[in-house]
RNA sequence: UGGGGCGUGGCCAAGCGGUAAGGCAAGGGACUUUGGAUCCCUGACUCGGAGGUUCGAAUCCUCCCGCCCCAGCCA
């Protein structure tokens, strides 16, 4: 942190403010710790941009370290897919770390409290451990194997090593209290055997550590000083202090608590989460909808515009509830300083200009974004058909409709003013075209006679229009805090019917058929939108990253009823 | 009825004994060639509740209430 400055600091750059002054550390090292079993999402990102945002402020060091102690649902895969998300989001780590790199120095610390006396090899199964753990407000009991002798435990654990037991045989347990008030200090599991290939150390292991053994050694080794968790691990703490304070460690971390994030209207549960993949509910883990990383990235969103989220939303230890529509203001935000103005035609109803000659077209000068005059101007297209949104025109308008309907004059975006004067409609009622009349005095979009024209639309020229696919994407839920789903119900009970829905016949300005997949825009009026990577040459594909806000539509649900 | 954590406006969140920051959302207005953006303005007479200490309390003490987490050989 830079000296002299004011800015609040929240709880954990506090205490690390404390421990540079006192001296307790010299130099701040975090770690960013993912099992490689999933990918991760917006709440980890909170945890990455904690993580990684504490080292960079206090010019320190943050690894990112795979905390793989279990080789039955860790691969490969997602230990590519997490260094790839971390990367995007715009970090680089000091060290890339494996748990499973530290297997053999875990063993030797096992060794260690077990000559002295500190731990156990139990022969009970897993039944029965569980059954003398105790409960929430009974003591548990002492295992019958809780006083062997230190060579005989020596001996055991050497053997389990060797693979001499089968899976749930026995386990390596630590010696503390069984009647302990706190139930993870009721000598708790530290080695399981599990058979199991480890995508890293292969079937070198038969037997792998439990977190709460493993994970301040990995810290200590790594000379963490500031080991940031979940609230939940707070019941954990006086394990990890337990392990570090009663072996000799290189160095001694201390870990701290902090609330996961929750967003409005999602889940964060990995569970959740592949249920929706395997239902077919979404399209996999980049599914826009998702809030994974890759489901964000694919969006559209930006790693600034999330790691500004994260900045936003602070940290603190209460159990919290972030509204979504932070998260879409952050994206807004940025895009709407940097995106590209472009006009699309979501659906599209036609107009044909009668005052304007037949076979003619001009080129239109254009701004390509108002709140950044240094992005230039580009040439579109004008002729005598052109295409409007179906919602900017109403035969029989309500108040303060400031859009086109019969007689009155709207102006065309950088073009010009236009009047309706016809209404054509199919054999079923339906309005098919428009005939209207344009002022050719008003090129560019206004006259000399300084007349008001309250709204301007967003138009496509038809003989140039681009057909493009458009993707608008919504809420995957309908209720906001999905941890307060009623009794017997299940997400599926609150799924949005209408979190996707795709467009076929959108119409788009020529510019557009150059666009390339992660490229982003602001569809003038609408929203801001991305190139999806399924995107071709033939049909675009656009995914709706977030709709603009809307006045309109604000007062047309408020006046609902007064019409 | 064990242990741990947390309760500040609709949602986050500062505040650390001196008289309630900021952001999002909401409402009102100005401006506008995006009903976008921008710009103003409004909102906790009060900090879960009740007592107490103090000249003074969201901040200290006591009691009470509410919410979350913990009984994996998961992390």
């Amino acid at each position: 942190m830079e000296p002299g400055n004011e800015k609040q600091l929240n709880f954990i750059e506090q205490i690390i403010v404390e421990d540079l002054e006192s001296g307790r550390v010299q130099e701040v090292i975090t770690r960013f710790p993912p099992e490689p079993n999933g990918y991760l999402h917006i709440g980890h990102a909170k945890s990455i941009c904690l993580n990684f945002g504490l080292a960079e402020s206090f010019k320190g060091k943050c690894n990112l370290r795979f905390d793989d102690t279990n080789p039955e649902k860790e691969e490969e895969h997602y230990m590519q897919a997490i260094k790839e998300d971390v990367g995007w989001l715009g970090f680089q780590w000091a060290q890339l770390c494996y748990a499973s790199d530290y297997f053999e120095q875990f063993y030797r610390w096992a060794v260690e409290l077990v000559t002295a006396g500190l731990a156990y090899v139990d022969r009970q199964s897993p039944e029965e451990i569980r059954q003398t753990r105790g409960t929430l407000t009974e003591p548990g009991e002492n295992s019958p194997f809780r006083n062997r002798s230190v060579e005989e435990n020596l001996d055991l654990l050497e053997k389990m090593r060797k693979g001499e037991f089968d899976e749930g045989e026995c386990v390596l347990r630590a010696k503390i209290d069984m009647s302990h008030p706190n139930i993870n200090m009721r000598d708790p599991v530290m080695y399981r055997i599990l058979k199991k290939a480890h995508y890293r150390t292969g079937n070198h292991w038969c037997m792998y550590p439990m977190y709460d053994f493993a994970h301040g050694y990995e810290d200590a080794i790594e000379g963490i000083t500031h080991s940031i968790c979940t609230l939940e691990f707070a019941d954990h703490r006086p394990l990890y202090d337990w392990f570090l304070d009663n072996v000799h460690v290189p160095s001694r971390p201390r870990q701290y608590e902090f609330a996961r994030l929750n967003l409005s209207y999602t889940v964060m549960s990995k569970r959740l989460l592949l249920g929706l993949i395997q239902e077919g509910i979404v399209n996999g883990w980049d599914d826009p909808r998702m809030p994974t990383i890759q489901g964000l990235r694919r969006r559209g969103y930006t790693p600034s515009s999330i790691r500004r989220f994260c900045g936003e939303i602070g940290v603190a230890k209460s159990n919290s509830m972030v509204d979504y529509e932070l998260l879409e203001h952050t994206i807004r935000e940025e895009l709407n300083t940097t995106a590209q103005r472009v006009m699309v035609v979501l659906r599209p109803l036609k107009v044909v200009i009668e005052n304007y000659p037949e076979g003619r077209e001009e080129l239109i000068e254009y701004q390509n974004n108002p709140e950044d005059p240094s992005m230039g101007t580009r040439m579109v297209p004008f002729s005598r058909e052109i295409y409007i949104e179906q919602d900017d025109f109403r035969e029989d308008p309500p108040k303060k409709f400031f859009r086109l309907a019969p007689g009155k004059e709207v102006r065309l975006k950088h073009a010009y003013y236009l009047t309706c004067r016809e209404i054509i409609k199919d054999t079923s009622g339906n309005i098919v075209e428009l005939r209207c009349e344009y002022d050719p005095q008003s090129r560019g979009g206004e006259t000399a006679d300084g007349r008001k024209v309250r709204g301007t639309l967003h138009w496509v020229s038809a003989p140039h229009a681009v057909n493009v696919e458009v993707r608008l994407y919504d809420k995957l839920f309908t209720l906001k805090n999905m941890s307060e789903m009623e009794e017997g119900k299940s997400y599926h009970d609150y799924l949005n019917p209408n979190s996707l829905e795709v467009l076929r016949g959108s119409l788009a300005e020529p510019v557009l058929k150059e666009a390339k997949p992660f490229d982003r825009f602001q569809f003038l009026r609408q929203g801001y939108y991305t190139v999806d990577y399924e995107s071709t040459q033939d049909t675009p594909i656009f995914n709706r990253i977030v709709a603009l806000k809307d006045t309109w539509a604000k007062i047309q649900s408020k006046g609902l009823g007064n019409r």
